[in-house]
RNA sequence: GGCGACGUCGCCAAGUUGGCAAGGCAAGGGUCUGCAAAACCCUCAUCACGAGUUCGAGUCUCGUCGUCGCCUCCA
């Protein structure tokens, strides 16, 4: 069985065939860095996540980049109100990003790239596509000639003449053509500048990601992944500079995510429509966000609201509500109860796999974990016991953490209040005894306050944390 | 105006080779319990609308309405 992915550029879903076997080359757009980012940004890179720890898990050797867009004209211009340097500005936006990609439980990308440090990199590109008649200079501005680049527009599915035909571009005369962009910009005075044969300047946006993976990739990489808002035109450009210069196809897989829905509209930086990721998590679980992010496709839109991020609270517990240890006194379960177990066991593994094997269809490989979840609370209803149940719940876990979703053991947590809140379980159980309820309930909901919630059953009461 | 995506139960949402509509949340009923909580059991949709293709369509085609994205910085 393949992997197979939805391909941006040819709107079908491909198996996946890898340049090298076993190992996947993936690049995905980060963040420009000039203000805290915001949940839109922690869904993109979740699901780039879920992506990579499945191709993981699948055994793939995943080489995984994500870049910084360290210097544009909004760091500067942010710089300049605040009467920051811009490379200052940058870095603790990038230390930001990385704290908030780490309390999401993002793993880290092997390796992040900056624009900044691609210098060499970007100058030669451009060098060599002015010398093969893609590019052009003027006046310190070096803009990519669209009008040479025969498929242009291939990945959007447009073309030159459509766009520009009701466009909102502001015609810059010295374009050849106005959809013709930017590979170099020259600096104004007090701006962040490097040297260049066409005078002092910085790149422009598309360049530095074609420049990087070039640099740190190689000339063709497998996936090549981002927010759909990118398509265009930042993606359709990377092609173009990146394929006019190579002769060669840039990436064989273009994976692109939907976008978070904030109030039925985009979550974006532009207009303030959003919730940082620090505001985020000041009220939700990052297995909350995963939780939602898993459940629904990530090439449809992600509808964000309180309602829904409650909702996967309320299913992460019932998640962890299958790790919880056998009932007291448990004497086993029956044969035919054990056989159940297992074969659901096996159901839900074939399920997990084809499932995420299908365009990373985790919300159909959250099904059968659920499935699981729900055998496996059965069993235990029916006696099973610790050591019956373990295969089952072992497998829960692993398949969580596939996903990423870290399920953690929801029994006894091994801290020093153990003891204590033992006896105080050990006292109700004698007051419960005695019939003296109210003493009983009273240590209950005192303990509930504490975070202690407990279980009774026949055979006698248990906790947990909650 | 151009290009594209989508519209499935109160809410979120899966469902691409067309063949009896996953799962979660919420809700109702029940088991267990001194009461409760948790868990377990049962109930809960014909897929925006209209037409067409087909033995058969949520799944294909056309049209209508609606929502969203891109065309400018954007995950």
């Amino acid at each position: 069985m393949a992997i197979k992915l939805y391909n941006t550029l040819t709107r079908k879903k491909e198996e996946l065939e890898t340049i090298e076997p076993g190992k996947v080359r993936m690049y995905v757009c980060g963040p420009t860095v000039y203000s805290k980012a915001h949940v839109g940004h922690a869904m993109s890179a979740m699901v780039f996540d879920i992506i990579r720890r499945y191709l993981e898990y699948r055994g793939y050797d995943v080489r995984y980049l994500m870049n910084f867009t360290d210097v544009d004209d909004k760091i500067i211009m942010r710089a300049n109100q605040n009467g920051q340097d811009p490379f200052e500005l940058a870095e603790m936006y990038i230390h930001d990003y990385e704290q908030d990609l780490s309390n999401l439980n993002i793993k880290p990308a092997t390796f992040n790239p900056r624009a900044t440090q691609e210098m060499g990199q970007i100058l030669e590109m451009i060098s060599g596509l002015i010398e093969k008649g893609f590019a052009y200079a003027v006046d310190g501005d070096v803009y990519f000639r669209v009008t040479k680049d025969d498929d242009y527009g291939k990945l959007s599915g447009r073309k030159l003449e459509d766009m520009q035909a009701g466009s909102r571009i502001n015609i810059d005369e010295r374009k050849e053509h106005p959809m013709d962009f930017a590979l170099w910009k020259s600096s104004k005075p007090g701006e962040p500048e490097w040297e260049s044969p066409w005078g002092k300047g910085r790149p422009g946006w598309h360049i530095e990601c074609s420049a990087m993976n070039l640099h740190h990739n190689g000339e063709q990489i497998d996936i090549h992944g981002g927010g759909n808002d990118l398509i265009f035109p930042h993606h359709e450009n990377e092609i173009a500079q990146t394929e006019s210069l190579t002769g060669k196809t840039f990436a064989r897989y273009w994976v692109h995510n939907g976008m978070l829905q904030l109030g039925g509209e985009k979550m974006s930086k532009s207009t303030g429509n959003l919730i940082t990721i620090e505001e985020f998590l000041s009220k939700y679980s990052a297995n909350a966000l995963r939780f939602t992010v898993l459940n629904s496709g990530y090439r449809s839109p992600l509808t964000f609201t309180d309602e829904v991020l409650g909702q996967s609270e309320k299913a992460l517990e019932r998640l962890q509500s299958a790790l919880r240890p056998a009932l007291p006194g448990a004497k086993g379960a029956t044969e035919d109860a054990l056989k159940i177990l297992n074969d659901q066991e096996t159901a839900t593994k074939e399920n997990f796999v084809a499932s995420m094997d299908d365009d990373f269809n985790s919300a159909g490989a959250l099904g059968g974990l659920f499935d699981l979840v729900r055998v496996i609370n059965q069993t235990r209803t029916f006696s099973a016991t610790d050591s019956e149940l373990q295969g089952a719940q072992e497998t829960l876990r692993e398949l969580c953490n596939v996903l990423g979703l870290s399920i953690t053991e929801v029994n006894q947590s091994g801290s020093n209040a153990d003891s204590f809140i033992d006896l105080l379980v050990e006292l109700r159980t004698k007051l419960r005894q005695e019939k003296q309820w109210s003493f009983g309930d009273l240590i209950r909901d005192r303990l509930k306050d504490l975070g202690v919630t407990l279980e009774d059953s026949k055979e006698g009461s248990s906790w947990r944390w909650s």
